[in-house]
DNA sequence: AATCTAATCAACCGCCTTACG
DNA sequence: TCGTAAGGCGGTTGATTAGAT
């Protein structure tokens, strides 16, 4: 048994519609919306099921539609997007005002994939053909897998002058706010695993942790603690970064040993001991959490997250704390909101939105970047 | 001119999500 | 909490058109 056709599809016209049958569903909906697409065919005396004159209105009828061949700035804002947002094309649609679903996947698929193609870039990845290996070792300096984003200056030009890729190698990652960091270097130095010891394998497991959250899509990329606490060098940073910033900082540096949350109640104080990297892969974690429901709470919440306004940071730890809500979409103020969620996945009922699906190296950087730059 | 092939894009299909009783 | 209906989305199809042979 398949499942019931959406409607009663007896005597119900298919294919092409007719200039008569758009002109009736033009003038039903203009003199009386559409509140219920199931009702319209038979109000408007059409011979078409529901969602057929949905798609019909909203893909080609609608008077707000722009026709015409997409121009090279759409095009480019739909690769971008593209990059960051998958197939995900309501989603892309969004974002270019006049231009449907169906339109840009048609585009898409016969313009722009073939168009990459030639260019030796997979549309798929947004890479080059020829760098197809997998490479979990991504910031790496002999990486030549960084990812470039067709149409966005290149990720470099979003990060602060002093901001050095290195130090994202993973051999770099470092245990944030955590006194091990000799052992995890040490350890990081020897490639044969029965040589290290169960708390070397234990900061191992956190850089791990750290990769595959990165790649995957559920966390962050471990910030290295020696460059968080450098942000202050990057004060003065490329104009390129307003574009994100909006000049508007959200996030303050000062001496504060403690992250702070606007709490419904108050001011919540995350102090540093608490927060341990070895569950910075799942920021909902209980153990990453002082009070876990109320910062759930905080998190989960897309209204309250608007009300998170000052966050103050000083620390490595609270800087990653402040990346992780940054990015889980709605700490920065429109339109660098609206800039975000064109570069992350936004489910506003997630407990943590923005981590809910693939997420590219470059959008880690990107998020590095947004994070970056509201410091400024 | 006829035929074949490729490109295009409107429309459909079926699954998923959301709203509601 | 569950079931159902409706809307929405992304993948696919197929009719039409354009270009090549």
């Amino acid at each position: 048994m398949g499942r019931q056709p959406c409607c009663d599809k007896v005597g119900l016209k298919k294919g092409p519609w007719t200039a008569e049958e758009d002109q009736k569903l033009i003038t039903f909906i203009l003199n009386n919306g559409h509140c219920c697409w199931r009702a319209v065919p038979k109000l408007a005396g059409l011979l078409r099921c529901g969602k057929s004159c949905r798609l019909r209105w909203t893909n080609y009828l609608r008077p707000d539609l722009k026709r015409g061949v997409l121009s090279d700035s759409e095009e480019q804002l739909i690769i971008d997007l593209h990059a960051h947002l998958g197939n995900r094309w309501s989603k892309i649609a969004s974002h270019l005002p006049g231009r449907t679903d169906n339109e840009i996947k048609n585009y898409w698929n016969t313009h722009i994939k073939k168009k990459l193609k030639r260019m030796g870039i997979d549309p798929v990845t947004h890479r080059s053909i020829s760098d197809q290996v997998p490479d979990m070792n991504y910031h790496s300096a002999e990486s030549k897998t960084f990812p470039t984003v067709l149409g966005m200056p290149n990720t470099e030009d979003y990060l602060a002058p002093k901001l050095d890729l290195n130090p994202y190698n993973k051999k770099e990652m470092v245990r944030i706010n955590n006194n091990n960091d000799d052992a995890a270097k040490e350890a990081s130095s020897r490639s044969n695993e029965s040589e290290l010891t169960e708390e070397e394998k234990s900061v191992d497991s956190v850089k791990e942790a750290g990769q595959l959250s990165a790649s995957e899509g559920y966390g962050v990329e471990l910030l290295p603690a020696a460059e968080a606490h450098n942000f202050e060098n990057f004060v003065g940073t490329s104009p390129s970064l307003d574009f994100f910033s909006g000049n508007s900082p959200l996030f303050h540096q000062q001496g504060s040993p403690l992250l702070r949350v606007p709490d419904e109640e108050g001011l919540l104080e995350f102090s540093n001991d608490i927060i341990d990297c070895a569950n910075i892969q799942d920021p909902t974690s209980s153990e990453l959490m002082k009070d876990e429901y109320t910062v759930n709470s905080c998190l989960s919440s897309f209204d309250y997250n608007r009300e998170i306004q000052t966050p103050i940071c000083s620390t490595a730890a609270e800087i990653q704390w402040t990346q992780e809500m940054l990015v889980t979409e709605s700490l920065l103020p429109t339109p660098e909101t609206s800039m975000q969620e064109s570069l992350w996945q936004h489910d506003s009922d997630d407990a943590f939105p923005g981590w809910d699906g693939d997420i590219l190296d470059h959008d880690i950087n990107i998020a590095n970047c947004c994070f970056s730059s509201a410091f400024y």
